[in-house]
DNA sequence: TTACAATGTTTTAAGTTTAAAATATTGGCG
DNA sequence: CGCCAATATTTTAAACTTAAAACATTGTAA
């Protein structure tokens, strides 16, 4: 993302992004991929189910780990910041999809599952999910599929080691 | 993400994992890559110049098209709402890095540039923002990085070819 | 045991983001 | 012209998000 309009002024709207690293015209692509998608399930699920994916996600997480979770793995695998969990799990349980239990031996922490209730919801949910994502991603190839994850496995482990 | 508990208790954590679909293993793991990159973008941008991603983003778009864009361009080109880009358009006024010109033919619109102050600081952190962005792709071969590419551009295609 | 650092979660304050409603302007079309 | 749909932006309300501070509990070590 060099910024050379001072030097050299363009005659093309393209002519900065040709300047542009690699590395950087990668990262846009990934970005813009990754936004589309995102837009698109968010606008199914709200249309769809009336929740949004970040409730989606939380009880995609606990739906994958039936032994349950505490606050500070769904943080982590979610990516998101602990206060910003706090807050979703809040309005789940009132809503009756998740509950809390307390851990013997830690009553710092506790144990977060799906409801039954929950459980059935994201079952439905989950299943439209799939199909919103298959058909967003089906058109690629087989070996386009394998080479994308090998390749974004890689990346995933070079930012990983760039962070130390 | 099918949740089959009701019908096949887990034993591994990973079992559910293992019955996705490859689209969904492809899509959560884009998402991954996609928001570990990000969150590094964040912090250092916040550090660094006291910034945030959508700020820096928005100076990216003009600073990318020196006849200046209207408010709906940068919408469509930042994949995010007219609202949304209204909200960032008043702080960076305000700040001083960019103005709003009106188009004489059209007084529903107008042009949005980045003032001399705004491309200075641009291009300040848009050089730190390159190497930041080539440390965490850049343990990447040049193979990989073609081969990224060009998967992707399959995967925006595809993604576009399905919201028709 | 008491102090204190480490761990796990919630609260807080500020800012981001969205969808939808509201506002303003333009461009037909009768 | 006057009406009305289309376009471009802003405002609004609700939800999401973050970093940092606060709170609560645990473990350790003097």
């Amino acid at each position: 993302m060099k910024n050379r309009e001072k030097f050299v002024p363009l005659d093309h709207e393209s002519r900065l992004v040709e300047d542009d690293h690699h590395s950087i015209r990668l990262w846009l692509r990934l970005l813009t991929c990754t936004n589309m998608i995102e837009a698109a399930l968010r606008t199914r699920l709200r249309e769809e189910f009336g929740t949004t994916l970040p409730r989606f996600d939380f009880m995609a997480q606990l739906a994958r780990a039936s032994a349950g979770l505490t606050m500070g793995e769904l943080s982590k695998q979610m990516m998101v910041s602990g206060g910003n969990v706090s807050g979703i799990a809040n309005q789940l349980e009132n809503e009756g999809v998740i509950h809390r239990a307390p851990l013997p031996n830690n009553r710092r922490t506790f144990c977060v599952k799906l409801t039954d209730e929950g459980k059935a919801r994201f079952a439905e949910m989950a299943r439209a999910h799939e199909e919103w994502v298959i058909e967003l991603l089906g058109g690629l190839s087989g070996d386009d599929h394998q080479r994308l994850m090998a390749a974004l496995k890689r990346v995933k482990l070079g930012i990983a080691d760039s962070l130390k």
